[in-house]
RNA sequence: GCCCGGAUGGCGGAAUUGGCAGACGCGGCGGACUCAAAAUCCGUUGUCCUCACGGACGUGUGGGUUCAAGUCCCACUCCGGGCACCA
C-alpha cells in the first residue's frame, strides 16, 4: 500500500507503553525517515541543465531559492549542539519553502584546507588528506542524524582536486585581469596588451612600449594585474612558519589563529589587488540585505576618506601627506613621519643621526600592541631636516614618531597642532609652535573653562580644536584666503582648489584597506597554479595543465620559528620537494625548465566561490554551466529593482564580518566584470545567527575544569571540593562545556533537540544552552503523538468528526501566523504559537482528523521525522515534505463576538464582550455598564471615552 | 574615545502602527498514578495587601509627551559586540 516505512513496536525496559513518544522511538522513527529520504532522492532539486537536470520535477517546482550555510571546516572533536543552531534554522526554512512551493536549493560543503586541518593533522601525526576525509565523514553522519535536508549531490570540499581546480582556475582568471579605471571593472589582461600594442594606450612613465624586452613587458603588466607578486611590508608571523593576511592580524598585533607575534616585514609574496574595488565593495552594501551592522563593519574596514593629497619640497624630495584637512594647512608646523619612512635616511641631518637610528630602531623592537596604544604619551625625534609649508613658504621641522603609522596614507603627515589632538599633544611636549588658525567660540572657551583667546595666541588650550570657525591668520601672497570662511567644507574645497592649481596637490579619496595578502608557506592548502622560468618570470598555467595537484609528502609540518623572533624567514613546506618543484612543461614555445611557485593559498580561496560549485558539482569544462548559474543566482528584477542577485538567504556567525565576506565579494564580482557570474554580489540576504553559550568554569590556575563535574553549593561553585570561577563562554571544546549531539540523540531524539535549539530564542541571538530545558520539547512532541496515536498500541485514535467552531478559529489564526512567523525565520514563536494550539486539542475528546493532519504539516519543517511517521500513519503514501503548508481562511481569522477590556483612567477595571461589528456607541454604553467600572466611577460622570475598535475602551474620570 | 546592539518574573524568552505586560518553555508549589521513586498526567505560579470580592505596585535609573508608554522624547547607569594614534 505504501512505501514509507513501517513503524514496529519498541522494545521498552520499562513497563511503559510500547508507543510512547520517547527516546527509542524517537530514534527508530528517525533512523527509519533519513534512510526514506536517502532512498527517494527526495531533497535533491533539479537544474535548469547539465547532469542536475530534471525539466519534469523543475516544471513542479516553481521558483528558485537558494538557502545556505556557511559551510564548516570539519573539526576533529566532531559538532557539539552549538555548532548546528544555523543549520537547524536553514533547514526548518527550506523545508518550509518547499511547502511553499518553491525549488529550494540547499546542500553543505566542507572548507577543509587551511590551519586547523594541517595543525590537526600535525598532532596525530597522520597526513590531512586522510584526517581531513574521516573528519568530513564523521560530520556527515552527525548533520545527516538531524535530518538536515541537504541535496548530498551537491556537497563538495574545497580540498578535492575536482573542486580546487576550479579556484586555481579563477586564481589564473583573476592573474589573467586587470582593472580599467575607466570602465570601472576588470577586463581581461590581453585587451591591455592590445591597446599598448597599438598604441591606444601609451606608458604612464613615457617609455616606449614596443620597444620593451618581454621580461620589461611582463614587469609592466604585473602592476595592472589582479593577481601580483609584490615586494612589501607584510604581515610575518613566525610562530606559525607563515605570512599572514592584513585581516587575520588583531587589534594588538597578535595572528588571529594561534594568538602569536605578528612583525612587519619586507617580502616577496602574492597580493590580490582587492583594493581596486573598494568603491563598489562599500557601494554595493547599499543594495544587500545585510544587518547595519556588518555593513558598518566592511565599511569601516575598508576606510574610506576623503581629503587631498599635498606635497611639502625638502632637500630630499617632496613629502607626500594625506590630509582629510586641508584647510588646515595654515596651522601646520611640523611635519611628522613614520619611522620606517623611505626620506628619513635622507632627510636625517648628521647631528641627529644617532637620535634618529636609536628612535628607529626601538620602534622597530617595539610590539604593535605598545606602538598602537593611545594612551601612551607621544614619543618622537626630530630628523634635524625641513621641508617646505606650500601655502606659507615657512620652513618646517620634519621628526619622525610611532604614531604616525607607515600602513596608512603616505606614512607622512603634516602636523596642525592647533586642530588635531594627536599634534597638540606632541607639540606640547616638544615645545613645537601651536598658532591657531580657527576662532572658537566663547561657547568652546567656556566648556573648557578658559578665558577666550583671539589671535594666534593658544598658549592656555587644553586641548586642539576641531570643528566649524571662522579662519584667521589663513592667507597668503598668492591667492589662496580662507579669513572670513567658518565652514570647513568651504575651506576644504577652496584650498584643494588651489593646490591642484598651483601644483603643490589635489583632492584624493583614501582607503585604509590595503590589497590582500595572498599567499601561505605552509602545506594545507590550494597549490599555485604558477611557474617560473629562467629569467625569473611568472607563467601562469594554461586551463588544461590543471589542476595543479598538492603533492604528496610526509613532512607537510611548517617549519615554525620562536614566535618572537622576527629575524626568521618564511619557508614553504613545498619548498624541499625538489622533484615537484622543477619541472619541464611545455606552456606553447616548446619544452622548457620551469620551477614551481612553493606558496599556496589561503584557507579564504575556497570559500570565495563555495556557493557557486553547489551549483554544479560535477562539472568538467566550467567552474559552473552558465544556464545553471543564471537559474540560482541571476538577480530578481521582480523583487526589486535594484536586486543584486545572488544567494537568497546565507546563515552565519559575525566573526566573518570582514574577512570571508570581502573576499568572497571580491572575487565574485572580478567574475562578474568578465562574466562569468551574472550577479554583482554573491549573497543577497544575509542573516547572522547568534551562538550557544555555556557556563564555562575555571581553577585557581585559570585553566578550564570539567563544565559537568562542577557543583554549585549556595551560590559558589566547586569543582572536586576546590573552589571555581564561572564565566560565559561560546560552547567549546576548549572550554570544557561542550554537549554532543550525539547524547541529546540517546536521550530525546534529533527532532527534540531541533525543537528546543529552535525555540530558544530569536535565531539571531546568543542564548546559553540549558540541558534541563530540552524536556520541555520532549514533552511537547510526546502530548502530540498521544493526540493522534495510542500509545499502547500504535494505532491512529484520531476523532471521526469535524471540529467545533473555537478549535477551527484557532487552528486557522495558528495556521496564519505560523506561516508569517517561518517566513521571517522566528521559529521560536512559531513553535510557542503550535504548543498552544496542541495545548487545547489536548483538552478535547479527540482530534479530529482535519486538525491533527494541518498540525503535522505546520509542524513538519520543525520536527521532521515524527510529522513524517504521522502523515504516513494518517494514510499518506508519500513524503509529506512537497505538500502545501496550511493556508488560513480569512474568514475563520475575525470572530464575531470579541471581548475588549475596560480601562479607567488606563487601569484595567472590567472586559465586555461585543459584536465584533458593534457601532462605538454601543461598545461605549456596554463598558460604562460593567460592575467593576461602574464602581469605579462611583456615580462620576466620564469626561471621555476612547473605544480603539477591536482592542479595548478607556474611560477618563 | 567612537560606532552598533541590548536590559521584561527564580531562568530562557513573548508582546502589529503606542492599546489587556509576562504568550510558550524550564524551574517551583499542590495533586493523580505508584509499595515507593523516576517517567507521565492534571492544577497552580510577577510581587505585596486581603478569608474573599477586590486593590496597590511592577518592563535598568530619573524626568517628559499621551486618554493610554516595555514601545515615543530627553538625560543617565550597566552589559554585550565592533573599531580605535586612520592623519
Amino acid at each position: 500500500m505504501t512505501d514509507a516505512p513501517s513503524t514496529d513496536a519498541v522494545a521498552e525496559t520499562s513497563d511503559a507503553p510500547s508507543f510512547r513518544y520517547n527516546a527509542a522511538l524517537a530514534q527508530d522513527i528517525e533512523l527509519r525517515w533519513q534512510a526514506y529520504w536517502d532512498e527517494h532522492k527526495t531533497f535533491e532539486s533539479p537544474n535548469p541543465a547539465g547532469p542536475l537536470a530534471d525539466a519534469a520535477a523543475l516544471e513542479d517546482r516553481g521558483e528558485k531559492l537558494f538557502v545556505l550555510d556557511m559551510f564548516p571546516y570539519p573539526s576533529g572533536s566532531g559538532l557539539h549542539v552549538g555548532h548546528p543552531l544555523g543549520y537547524i534554522g536553514t533547514d526548518t526554512y527550506s523545508r518550509f519553502q518547499r511547502m511553499r512551493g518553491r525549488n529550494v536549493l540547499y546542500s553543505m560543503g566542507f572548507d577543509a584546507f587551511g590551519l586547523p586541518a594541517e595543525q590537526f593533522a600535525v598532532q596525530t601525526g597522520q597526513h590531512p588528506a586522510i584526517t581531513t576525509d574521516e573528519n568530513i565523514a564523521n560530520m556527515r553522519r552527525q548533520l545527516h542524524r538531524l535530518g538536515l535536508s541537504h541535496d548530498k549531490r551537491r556537497s563538495i570540499s574545497t580540498t578535492d582536486p575536482a573542486y580546487y581546480r576550479w579556484t586555481q582556475w579563477i586564481f589564473r582568471t583573476i592573474f589573467e585581469s586587470w582593472y580599467d579605471v575607466d570602465a570601472d571593472k576588470a577586463r581581461p589582461i590581453a585587451e591591455l596588451v592590445a591597446e599598448f600594442d597599438s598604441g591606444e594606450r601609451t606608458l604612464d612613465d613615457g617609455r616606449d612600449w614596443a620597444a620593451l624586452s618581454g621580461t620589461e613587458k611582463e614587469q609592466v603588466l604585473a602592476d595592472y594585474r589582479l593577481a601580483y607578486v609584490s615586494h612589501a611590508p607584510v604581515n610575518w608571523c613566525p610562530g606559525l612558519g607563515t605570512v599572514v593576511a592584513n585581516e587575520e592580524v588583531t587589534a594588538d598585533g597578535r595572528s588571529d589563529r594561534g594568538n602569536f607575534p605578528v612583525f612587519k616585514r619586507n617580502m616577496r609574496q602574492w597580493m590580490m589587488r582587492i583594493t581596486a574595488y573598494a568603491d563598489r565593495l562599500i557601494e554595493d552594501l547599499d543594495v544587500l540585505d545585510w544587518t547595519d551592522a556588518i555593513k558598518t563593519m566592511q565599511r569601516n574596514w575598508i576606510g574610506k576618506s576623503h581629503g587631498a593629497t599635498v606635497h611639502f619640497p625638502s632637500a630630499a624630495g617632496p613629502i607626500t601627506v594625506f590630509t582629510t584637512r586641508p584647510d588646515t594647512l595654515f596651522g601646520a608646523t611640523f611635519m611628522v613621519l613614520a619611522p620606517e619612512h623611505p626620506l628619513v635616511d635622507a632627510l636625517t641631518s648628521p647631528e641627529q643621526a644617532t637620535a634618529v637610528a636609536a628612535y628607529r630602531d626601538a620602534a622597530a623592537a617595539k610590539k604593535e600592541i605598545d606602538r598602537t596604544d593611545d594612551t601612551k604619551a607621544k614619543t618622537g625625534v626630530f630628523t634635524g631636516g625641513t621641508a617646505t609649508n606650500p601655502v606659507t613658504g615657512e620652513e618646517i621641522p620634519v621628526w619622525i614618531a610611532d604614531y604616525v603609522l607607515m600602513g596608512y596614507g603616505t606614512g607622512a603627515i603634516m602636523a596642525v597642532p592647533c586642530g588635531d589632538q594627536r599634534d597638540f599633544e606632541f607639540a606640547r611636549t616638544y615645545g613645537l609652535a601651536i598658532p591657531a588658525i580657527q576662532q572658537p567660540s566663547s561657547e568652546w572657551f567656556g566648556e573648557h573653562g578658559i578665558e577666550p583667546t583671539t589671535g594666534a595666541d593658544t598658549s592656555t588650550w587644553p586641548v586642539a580644536f576641531v570643528g566649524d570657525a571662522p579662519y584667521i591668520n589663513s592667507a597668503n601672497e598668492s591667492g589662496l584666503d580662507l579669513n572670513g570662511l567658518s565652514d570647513v567644507a568651504a575651506g576644504v574645497s577652496t584650498t584643494n582648489d588651489w593646490l591642484e592649481a598651483d601644483g603643490h596637490g589635489h583632492a584624493t579619496i583614501n582607503y585604509k584597506l590595503r590589497d590582500w595578502l595572498f599567499s601561505r608557506q605552509r602545506y594545507w592548502g590550494e597549490p599555485f597554479p604558477v611557474v617560473y622560468d629562467t629569467d625569473g618570470v611568472a607563467h601562469v598555467l594554461p586551463e588544461d595543465q590543471l589542476p595543479v595537484l598538492l603533492p604528496e609528502t610526509d613532512s607537510f609540518a611548517p617549519r615554525t620559528f620562536d614566535p618572537n623572533d622576527a629575524d626568521t624567514d618564511p619557508e614553504s613546506p613545498l619548498d624541499r620537494l625538489d622533484d615537484w618543484v622543477n619541472v619541464t612543461l611545455d606552456l606553447g614555445d616548446g619544452p622548457q625548465p620551469y620551477r614551481r611557485d612553493t606558496n599556496v593559498m589561503p584557507q579564504w580561496a575556497g570559500s570565495c566561490w563555495y556557493e557557486l560549485r553547489y551549483l554544479d558539482p560535477t562539472n568538467e569544462n566550467r567552474f559552473v554551466d552558465a544556464d545553471v548559474e543564471r537559474y540560482w543566482m541571476g538577480p530578481r528584477t521582480d523583487e526589486r529593482p535594484d536586486h543584486p542577485g545572488g544567494v537568497d538567504l546565507y546563515v552565519g556567525g559575525v566573526e566573518h564580518a570582514v574577512l570571508h565576506l570581502l573576499y568572497a565579494r571580491f572575487w565574485h564580482k572580478v567574475l562578474f566584470d568578465l562574466g562569468h557570474v551574472s550577479s554583482k554580489e554573491p549573497y543577497a540576504r544575509l542573516y547572522n545567527q547568534g551562538y550557544i553559550l555555556a557556563d564555562a568554569y575555571k581553577d585557581d590556575r585559570e585553566i578550564y575544569v570539567d563544565a559537568f563535574a562542577v557543583e554549585e553549593r549556595d551560590g559558589e561553585f566547586f569543582y572536586e571540593g576546590q573552589p571555581v570561577t564561572r564565566e560565559w563562554g561560546k560552547m567549546g571544546k576548549s572550554l570544557k562545556n561542550a554537549v554532543s549531539p550525539d547524547e541529546m540523540y540517546d536521550s530525546y531524539g534529533a527532532d527534540t533537540l531541533r525543537l528546543y535549539e529552535m525555540s530558544m530564542g530569536p535565531l539571531d541571538q546568543s542564548r546559553p544552552w540549558e540541558t534541563r530545558d530540552v524536556v520541555g520539547m520532549y514533552r511537547f512532541l510526546q502530548r502530540f503523538w498521544r493526540n493522534a496515536v495510542d500509545e499502547d498500541t500504535g494505532d491512529l485514535v484520531i476523532a471521526d468528526r469535524d471540529p467545533d467552531d473555537e478549535t477551527l478559529r484557532l487552528l486557522h489564526r495558528t495556521i496564519d501566523a505560523v506561516g508569517t512567523e517561518m517566513d521571517n525565520l522566528r521559529f521560536n514563536t512559531s513553535i510557542a504559537k503550535l504548543i498552544e494550539l496542541n495545548n487545547h486539542v489536548t483538552k478535547l475528546d479527540g482530534v479530529p482528523r482535519s486538525v491533527i493532519e494541518t498540525m503535522t504539516l505546520m509542524l513538519a519543517p520543525l520536527a521532521p521525522h515524527v510529522c513524517e511517521e504521522l502523515w504516513a500513519k494518517l494514510g499518506h503514501d508519500e513524503t509529506l515534505t512537497y505538500e502545501p503548508f496550511p493556508s488560513a481562511d480569512p474568514a475563520l481569522l475575525v470572530d464575531d463576538m470579541i471581548e475588549l477590556p475596560v480601562q479607567v483612567n488606563g487601569k484595567v477595571r472590567g472586559r465586555i464582550t461585543v459584536a465584533a461589528d458593534a457601532p462605538n456607541d454601543e461598545i461605549e454604553a456596554a463598558a460604562l455598564a460593567e460592575d467593576n467600572v461602574a464602581r469605579t466611577l462611583d456615580g462620576a460622570a466620564p469626561k471621555k471615552v476612547i473605544v480603539v475598535p477591536g482592542r479595548m475602551v478607556n474611560v477618563v474620570a
